[in-house]
RNA sequence: GACCCUAUCGUCCAGCGGUUAGGACACUGCCCUUUCACGGCGGUAACACGGGUUCGAAUCCCGUUAGGGUCGCCA
């Protein structure tokens, strides 16, 4: 073997099935995602279910979903292999039965009411964080550092134990995880340092906290990836937001895509401080992405919410020009049904309080009326013309343009709020928008 | 309780011995504007405290306080 393969960096995301996958288990998976590809390495999914009852199939569906719906792609993984595997923890206890017997061959562990447990050799462990830098750990009393035990008596391993018999196995080089593991650490170093192995480099990144400063749970709004699927929410967004908890490219930049985070993002310039999880910011980023973003990636990330809500576009040649007007406004993709439902629909619900506000208006039945009639005569049916032949109107009329945007806004959409007007025109197209100028009279004040 | 880590606007991030302490979110004033957004120009708002070191400290050291983490036959 080359000597560069031996040298190849290997990172790895190691979750448990628990049914939901954790915002800050997310941006460790990205973190050492993005060690990896930085490097030409290999990023590692290894599912860590020794605890039999969170072992369910929907629950490493989670996992693989929520990875999948970031694009953050694995190379070995329980679903597709690799040279290393098994990938799932439940499968690997062999492999433990080997590692156990080695620690039983040199003397380092014992039983102890039918659990065996590791005896720490009592030393003092120093841990090389690329993060943290260099701390020593004083192991030698047991009552704050008791000899941890690696196996139960029913004959299943303990996390310790396994989590460092798997990262040797698989060769891993760069171990990336949450600063809630550094205190764990010296304990695994006393664990590679028993089996005759060299450990890997630690890297102990802070933690996400709610609002309150604690440890964010489920019960925290935003701490579950499936709320920022479920929300319509970009992906690149959220790895965004997430890169920029503990990180920053410097310059006072926030807003980046993938490729810029992969060019910039740096292990080592990563701070200690744990960071509160801000879903405001994190909505406005999300915001700034949709406002940035390609249509074509628009199209892609909102197509999916416009077919769950079952409207009828018809085509995609349809559908794209609704999206297209819409896109610099909406802040969620969950809104997107809502914000392009009546351009598809002639059955679309007026808002009251703005039927009140603008048709109900003395005088607005003639002022619509006019402006069909003035509408009519458009030929060239274009954002430019339509918006003249309005303006022009107002002047004829001798009423601000206002006074012609807010009831014709309401007319054909129902809303008081939306897209442009003249591109709301423009998609409808000359005789839907006149249609709806003809029900929306029957509305309006005289 | 022991051990480990941390400490700049309410929040996130800059700063790394000499700055009017900067940017962003949120809040807010004005402008732009057909709505809502976007955008532009402003405003409120921070170096936890106490000692050192230094000509000079947000930056270095010590202590205090506060917060977080770990100390499982959870992961």
């Amino acid at each position: 073997m080359p000597f560069s393969l031996l040298m190849t960096v290997r990172t790895r995301f190691a979750p448990s099935p628990t049914g939901y996958l954790h915002v800050g288990g997310v941006r460790t998976a990205l973190f050492n995602w993005l060690y990896a590809r930085q490097n030409g390495g290999s990023f590692i999914l290894r599912i860590e279910d020794t605890d039999e009852k969170r072992n369910t199939p929907e629950a490493n569906q989670v996992i693989f979903d929520g990875l999948k719906w970031l694009g953050l792609d694995w190379d070995e993984g329980p679903d597709k292999g690799g040279d290393f595997g098994p990938y799932r923890q439940s499968e690997r206890s062999d492999i433990y039965g080997k590692y156990l017997a080695r620690l039983e061959a040199s003397g380092h562990v014992y039983e102890d009411a039918g659990a065996i447990r590791f005896r720490s050799p009592r030393r003092p462990v120093v841990v090389e964080d690329i993060v943290c830098g260099r701390i020593e750990f004083d192991m030698s009393n047991p009552a704050t550092h008791p000899d941890m035990t690696i196996r139960r008596p029913d004959g299943s391993y303990i996390f310790h134990f396994v989590n460092v018999v798997d990262d040797i196995e698989m060769k891993l080089t760069h171990v990336i995880r949450g600063e809630d593991h550094l205190s764990n650490t010296p304990k695994h170093i006393e664990l590679y340092e028993a089996l005759g192995e060299k450990p890997p480099h630690f890297s102990h990144i802070p933690l996400i906290l709610n609002n309150e400063g604690k440890k964010l749970s489920k019960r925290d709004g935003g701490s579950s990836i499936s709320y920022f699927m479920e929300h319509g929410y970009a992906p690149e967004a959220v790895l965004n937001y997430l890169c920029l908890l503990g990180w920053s490219p410097g310059e006072n930049r926030e807003r980046l895509t993938m490729e810029e985070i992969r060019a910039l993002f740096d292990l080592k310039k990563i701070n200690r401080r744990n960071a509160i999880f801000d879903l405001d910011k994190c909505f406005w980023l999300n915001g700034q992405h949709l406002l940035s973003m390609s249509l074509a990636r628009f199209v892609e990330l909102a197509k999916p919410f416009v077919e769950k809500a079952g409207i009828a576009y018809g085509s995609d040649e349809a559908l794209l020009p609704a999206l297209a007007i819409v896109k610099p406004k909406v802040k969620h993709l969950c809104d997107v049904p809502d914000w392009i439902g009546y351009l598809f629909n002639e059955d679309f619900a007026f808002d009251p309080a703005a039927v009140d506000k603008s048709l109900k208006k003395p005088g607005a039945s003639g002022r619509i009326e006019a402006l069909g009639v003035a509408l009519k005569e458009v030929e060239d049916w274009t954002h430019a013309n339509v918006e003249a032949c309005l303006k022009a109107t107002a002047t004829t009329l001798g009423v601000k343009a206002g006074e012609l945007v807010h009831p014709a806004r309401v007319a054909v959409s129902g809303r008081s709020v939306g897209p442009g007007l003249y591109e709301m025109f423009e998609v409808l197209g000359k005789d839907r928008t006149l249609e709806r100028f003809d029900k929306a009279k029957a509305m309006a004040a005289d």
